[in-house]
DNA sequence: TTTCTTATTGATAATGATTATCATTTTCTT
DNA sequence: AAGAAAATGATAATCATTATCAATAAGAAA
């Protein structure tokens, strides 16, 4: 599902690898592929398990290193959910598929997407990130939207 | 200056400590007095070092703990901007004095606060926070809003 | 006020994610 | 095919946070 889409990502982050003088090596492939297959935010934990079902050769460390790669280069977002461990996404374009806003819960650290946003809402970040690129002279990528509450377990409970 | 809201806002702090059977101690009054005197995001290490110098007796453990109960309640946020260390500050009303938003720089780090709400953007947040409390029947306490890229001296470097 | 129950504390050790090191391997240029 | 430089992986090191547990202090009850 979506294949044409994904590959069509894979292909420009490759090209922007070479083209940045990285080398465009087996365990980068893997990662960006894997990054590109879920619509999670996994965790190094998991991509380094995903990675290692194809390539068991691949070490924790290189994936670490590619992450941050990626993120250094605004290609991809990673996350902090207070779990004590970093989740990383793709970051694709901004008001595209895939991006979405999380509402969090403080009690049991569930995470719920959502995706559906009202046009106001994309009208507005659209004219924020205008005004405040203006404003402090910062070039924006990307920006993430968080509430945080209690869930509808955790109330009735 | 703003000593009388300050005051106030530790009073209800501390109020809500009581109620909430918990008990009101000098290491819990020190934190939270801190928490209210500060605009920044303080990381435990300088809560601990400001706590230390009036009440050198207090572990950094007390420092962990109370702040994790702050949190849990609602009461204080617990900030991640990717440095590898969490970084705390009191909630205050959520579109009163203290409350902002982010720009943050991915090569450099910095971290560019902004409270000049315009205000569709204030509106804008009212509203949604209607909407997604009654679609997923979540309470929102609060909300960050992060934006990445790259800032001034980065970009002309 | 004194006593008693229980929450809280602080020192220490343990954990777990991330980073540094460095010899080896792989890429890509020539 | 050869060489320079980047990338890798195993390992050890680091550093923030958490668990443990005996000692202490807060607040309720007498």
């Amino acid at each position: 599902m979506k294949t044409k889409t994904l590959k069509s990502n894979n292909h420009d982050i490759f090209f922007k690898f070479k083209t940045n003088g990285h080398r465009l090596t087996a365990p980068r492939k893997a990662i960006i592929t894997i990054l590109s297959n879920t619509n999670n935010h996994p965790s190094v934990e998991e991509i380094y398990m995903e990675v290692h079902k194809q390539y068991p050769s691949i070490g924790i460390t290189t994936v670490y290193r590619t992450l941050d790669l990626l993120v250094n280069w605004g290609l991809v977002h990673k996350f902090d959910f207070g779990e004590g461990k970093s989740r990383y996404e793709l970051i694709e374009h901004p008001n595209g598929l895939g991006h979405h806003h999380h509402l969090i819960c403080v009690n049991c650290k569930k995470i719920i997407n959502y995706t559906d946003f009202i046009n106001d809402e994309i009208e507005l970040f659209q004219k924020l990130e205008t005004r405040l690129s203006n404003k402090y002279n910062f070039k924006i990528k990307h920006h993430i939207v968080e509430f945080y509450g209690i869930c509808e377990e955790c109330i009735n409970k």
